[in-house]
DNA sequence: AAATAAATTTAGGTGTGACTAAATATTACT
DNA sequence: AGTAATATTTAGTCACACCTAAATTTATTT
């Protein structure tokens, strides 16, 4: 059975492994909350699964099996029809619905994903920009930019804000790096690597490193 | 804390109790499928627990404390609300929402029920007539006679259908026996307890007891 | 009032998913 | 290359919620 936790870790891993690396044991244990000698555990059950559903070597970490992939995919289209729902249809603030989402990918039906997928309009992205992979799970490889990576003169859409923290997103919203916005960047200070960036035409904000690596854009 | 399975079982006691009969291990058993020695340790359990959520003398069965009332009627509420809410805003079947309910009932927030609340208007009743306790939890005491009880010349409205089988369910919707619907009452056979009910201003039907005794109406 | 049947509890056990403490392997540093 | 620091795994334990089989209690017959 794929219980609650395994999703949990399926999803984990999928995102830690997005950029081609393997997921360590440490990497699971702090993302997850929980001590490294339980994610060995876990990780060699999923190991030994039949299917298995991730790669493992000891000390050398995880990645995900095809099935492992599908497992985690459909488990990610959930929640982030679930965030979109919670934000569109119920008026939830879009820092609010993770947790919420999180708790619920677990339990909804293949009808009740089928319902607020129709019911609204088969989203492409959540709430935060991350795309929603389709009914087939498919997942749309869209060419973001670290908003950190840019550089003077550089003009771009926010696509996405990758962060579950509520206080984050607060800031980032305040900020108003929500995904849609223009910017064009005005300086960059090598030191310390902050930017500053012009959001919406308003007056020049500097954003830190810690804040533009977790936003996402398309470059102009 | 008090898990999924702790809200089953007092959801389940709270309704094998409504008649003020205590909950026998055995009735707690079959309504959750579960083995009768299962049920025993967790009643001990939730006799244990602190504060108590049951009153239990061995072979006594059990009742619920007044904190068990309270932690059931919440799990009630959530369930009912979710019901109407699966029913009304997306479009489900009325006799499909039990288990989708009874999943979600375990880990949607507050914030999650008082939104649907909010969404619905604050409904009195679910979709099979069941009364849905106040956000304070009050639960409307409302005199209703199960259908069986009516003799010819007696008129009346269905206020709910008490039963979560689909099938059961499908059954009653054929006949017409929706909560809202007029019926009167025909003819009765004592040696097999049918009645015989005008539904609607429809032919009569016959119905036998095993249907009869879940339907509740009040009385003309 | 015994004997039998039915309901309930006790005893012992399983799988899951966590934990801590200790052992071991890998990596980084001098 | 050897040592120290860090990461990972192993070993042993726990709570939870279920199970079966056997013992016990309560209810029903005769
Ligand atoms: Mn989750
Ligand atoms: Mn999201
Ligand atoms: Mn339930
Ligand atoms: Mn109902």
């Amino acid at each position: 059975m794929e219980t609650t936790s395994i999703q949990d870790y399926l999803k984990t891993i999928f995102d830690l492994t997005r950029d081609g690396e393997t997921a360590s044991t440490t990497a699971l244990a702090t993302r997850l909350g929980i001590a490294p000698a339980s994610v060995t555990g876990m990780v060699q059950k999923l190991a030994a699964a039949e299917p298995p559903l991730v790669h493992y070597r000891k000390h050398q970490g995880v990645t995900l099996t095809a099935g492992g992939e599908q497992a985690a995919l459909r488990v990610i289209r959930r929640h982030r029809l679930l965030e979109t729902y919670l934000v569109t249809t119920l008026g939830y603030a879009w820092d609010n619905v993770h947790e919420e989402a999180c708790r619920l990918e677990h339990v909804i039906s293949e009808e009740f994903e089928a319902k607020i997928a129709a019911a609204l309009g088969n989203p492409e992205r959540d709430p935060h920009g991350d795309p929603i992979p389709d009914a087939d799970l498919r997942l749309p490889t869209d060419p973001s930019t670290p908003l950190s990576a840019l550089r003077p003169g550089q003009g771009a859409t926010v696509l996405m804000v990758r962060s579950d923290d509520p206080a984050f997103l607060r800031h980032v919203e305040e900020i108003g790096l929500l995904p849609g916005v223009e910017l064009h960047i005005k300086n960059y200070s090598h030191f310390d690597q902050n930017l500053e960036v012009e959001i919406d035409s308003q007056p020049a904000r500097v954003i830190g490193l810690a804040i533009s690596c977790r936003i996402f854009v398309s470059v102009h």
